[in-house]
DNA sequence: CGAGTTTGACCCGCGC
DNA sequence: GCGCGGGTCAAACTCG
């Protein structure tokens, strides 16, 4: 019930804006199914610990009714979206304050790192989302400010291991762990790992949304046993095909009538609760075949809300997570479909480039990407630069995470979007000779890719 | 000079 | 109990 009426005013917080349609439908069967999603932290592998789970679990539903719980203690205050609903949709500002994600701690916390109190958080400490992902840079640019604060040489990885901490807020207990994958280098391995406790920026929010969704899908009990997880082995959700009803992973873009399925698959992701950290592994870097796809399946669908030939972001319905990503301030800078490409600056109007890498002068001058020059008009030269623009946004490896992540979500109701008008953006196989390529595939109507990688970006352009 | 990074030392949990 | 490895601390260093 609540779950539609947020629905309903997700989609008016869209219509609200030219440029924002968004469209987060829950299936009328997802409140059955709802019961299946457990929240509870500190999920363990084991039989043993079956009972303290139990509790959790009917504690976490408890907390359902209130709202929308995500995992790792992490909150979605739909009221914020009400309010954003209520009032004035033209504030940019205003929206990007009020689609926010308060993840508000458990309890208040001090700063944490001191181990007395780090103690206390065990069990948050225990959830960790990993994503796999292929990235040139040091670190996955995913809209948070962090601090390194140890390195150290992992075993079994000529690579070293680096450590990260939020320093958002003062106070913010999320660490991440940032290592490149031994067997491909190109494979960058961020674990995620707390939860924020403070508000952050819509682009941080991608990241933490997947991440806490899959850690939530992690702590699942019901989904944990059908995967037989009991037996602390690694799962490939892949070959399991279980369907999984997340919650917070269930911001896949879709019409109410289309979104029958509510089962998502992730194709190359895998649970692993073998450690003391049970961990989910999104895998973004590994081409699969896909039963439902039949080719990789990092591909995010999009269902234009009006008949449209074009890659007109502005008109597609967007998930929360891709029309907050899209149009937030961040990515507004640079994914202005009809503006100029900018540099972000965070909220002291300052540079955002957490990642370090530099910005590329010239894409800061005057490339502009428009719904006409992506749709209509190859223009090499400008979509080439407005290629690397993007690619090299600091934010843009977040949106490629997250749209990716969430894409994942998307595969299970592909089938029935596809009956349809469905654009899709798709990230390509890595088994392509250029990494790091960005392929927005529209399909049926149109069909448009972004390509880009750290030597060359290209625009393909296919109507 | 302050903020962030580097890096060796230290702590702690776990397996043997 | 011991050793190993992961994780963290903090002084030194770098950079803007």
């Amino acid at each position: 019930m609540q779950d539609h009426k947020l629905e309903r005013e997700m989609r008016e917080v869209g219509e609200g804006n030219d440029n924002l349609k968004l469209s987060l439908v829950r299936d009328s069967t997802s409140d059955e199914e709802s019961e299946l999603v457990s929240l509870s932290l500190g999920i363990s592998s084991t039989g043993k610990h079956e009972k303290n789970n139990r509790t959790e679990k009917i504690r976490e539903n408890e907390d359902l009714k209130e709202g929308l719980s995500l995992g790792l203690d992490i909150r979605f205050d739909p009221s914020a979206i009400k309010n954003h609903s209520t009032e004035s949709r033209c504030d940019g500002e205003r929206k990007e304050e009020e689609l926010r994600v308060i993840w508000p701690p458990s309890k208040v916390l001090k700063r944490t790192w001191d181990k007395s109190e780090a103690s206390q958080h065990v069990e948050v400490k225990k959830a960790r989302v990993c994503i796999r992902a292929r990235c040139d840079t040091l670190t996955m640019n995913d809209g948070c400010q962090w601090r390194k604060y140890g390195q150290k040489m992992a075993k079994g990885n000529p690579c070293p291991r680096a450590y990260y901490r939020c320093t958002v807020s003062p106070s913010c207990p999320v660490k991440k762990q940032v290592q490149r994958c031994a067997e491909d280098m190109s494979i960058l391995i961020t674990t995620y790992e707390g939860t924020h406790n403070h508000p952050l920026p819509t682009s941080a929010t991608t990241i933490a949304y997947t991440t806490s969704a899959a850690a939530s899908m992690l702590q699942s009990p019901s989904l944990t046993t059908q995967l037989g997880l009991a037996n602390s082995d690694t799962v490939p959700l892949i070959s399991s095909s279980v369907p999984c009803n997340l919650n917070a992973l269930n911001f896949t873009s879709s019409y109410h009538h289309l979104s029958k399925s509510p089962h998502l698959y992730f194709h190359t992701s895998s649970i692993s609760t073998s450690n003391s950290h049970p961990t989910v592994t999104l895998d973004l870097a590994t081409p699969q075949t896909s039963p439902h796809i039949g080719k990789f399946t990092p591909s995010l669908s999009f269902i234009p809300k009006y008949s449209s030939t074009n890659v007109d972001f502005s008109s597609s319905t967007f998930s929360p997570l891709q029309s907050s990503m899209l149009h937030s301030p961040c990515y507004g800078d640079y994914f202005n479909y009809g503006g100029l490409i900018t540099p972000n600056r965070n909220h002291n109007g300052s540079l955002m480039n957490t990642g370090k890498q530099p910005f590329l002068g010239h894409l800061c001058q005057s490339n502009h990407i428009s719904n006409h020059t992506i749709s209509k008009q190859p223009l090499p030269d400008s979509i080439v630069a407005a290629t690397k623009a993007i690619t090299a946004a600091p934010k843009f490896q977040s949106a490629i995470l997250a749209a990716a992540l969430t894409a994942y979500a998307g595969n299970g109701v592909r089938e029935n979007h596809e009956r349809h008008r469905v654009q899709r953006m798709s990230f390509s196989a890595p088994s392509a000779p250029k990494r790091d390529s960005v392929i927005f595939q529209p399909s049926h109507a149109s069909k448009s890719s972004f390509g880009s990688s750290s030597s060359k970006s290209n625009l393909f352009l296919d109507q």
